[in-house]
DNA sequence: AATTAATAGTTGTTTTTGTAACTAACAAGG
DNA sequence: CCTTGTTAGTTACAAAAACAACTATTAATT
């Protein structure tokens, strides 16, 4: 099993990227799996509704880029499971406005503290400055556009 | 749905990452999907046996960590369509070594050839420096090793 | 107003994945 | 030999994702 060939699948970034996030995602998902029977895409849900305290099942697919019908599923299992409370927007009936629960409002805080903190395990392995590059790095290639810091109002170096 | 909270989604790394991988295959995977009607494990297979010319299942597994059943299942679509050959290790009856056929060679060069303009692509966001210390990152986070440079002898075994 | 198009969200069906259990071949110890 | 354990790979079944079609409601056009 020897190389025969240049090209590197470990050099290849939707590759690298794919096998970095798998891996970095493991511990946190035991988790939300184990201590709340979550799926990715409901601690996403959760995770919206508890940092934008009211949305709409459209604004979080939009936001964090991720179909309808996985936002529709996340949240009737939240509702299901009394995380999220859902309530027809009387403007325009076809639209509802889900918030947490008290208990979802529990839930929210125990996996922010859990994400914050392996969040910082996982950063711990570089300098904040290489951190700060990756994370900028990684926004672009998601095409999330960048959020300039609140207290500067002029372009803040995104140079490139 | 204004922020009410100061935690952000999208600087907690494992969704930086799941949001990234998923973005920058998307491009890629119509390739591999449209023109030869393959999936992710798929196509990684190919290029395994395409960079290092024989395997057996269990090595690509090993290397790629990918879980032997989607191994078997990709190597089973990959050799009825006439992608791979495999033939019985005689001094160990269990395993099978595993080769691209001349199709399969054809399309592992069409595919990489797309890879690594799409790679490129990729990289001229930002500077070589950038693209640099970013594949570092994620091949720590990937949990892969360093790949030591090559003309430095090296301990048997696991190779890289 | 009536017709058509668009939007929010749900449901149904098909693919893919994940997990566990399985077969076949080898290996080691009694 | 003959258990017992291990490894390579496959298969079967359950869970989840992808995709298409659907309902209900609103908006736009005539």
């Amino acid at each position: 099993m020897t190389e025969k060939d240049d090209f590197s699948l470990q050099d290849f970034l939707p590759f690298l990227l794919n096998r970095a996030a798998e891996e970095s995602s493991l511990a946190f998902q035991a988790h939300y799996k184990n201590r709340y029977g979550m799926l990715r895409n409901e601690w996403r849900v959760l995770f919206h509704l508890g940092i934008f305290g009211q949305m709409t099942a459209r604004d979080i697919g939009e936001r964090a880029k991720i179909h309808k019908t996985k936002i529709s599923r996340a949240v009737a299992k939240l509702a299901e499971r009394r995380f999220v409370s859902r309530s027809r927007d009387e403007k325009d009936r076809r639209s509802e406005h889900l918030r947490l629960t008290p208990a979802g409002e529990a839930a929210y805080r125990d996996l922010r503290a859990e994400a914050q903190s392996y969040d910082g395990m996982l950063a711990e392995r570089f300098t904040p400055e290489e951190v700060a590059l990756l994370r900028r790095m990684l926004r672009q290639l998601a095409g999330i556009e960048y959020p300039l810091p609140k207290d500067v109002p002029q372009s803040q170096g995104q140079g490139g």
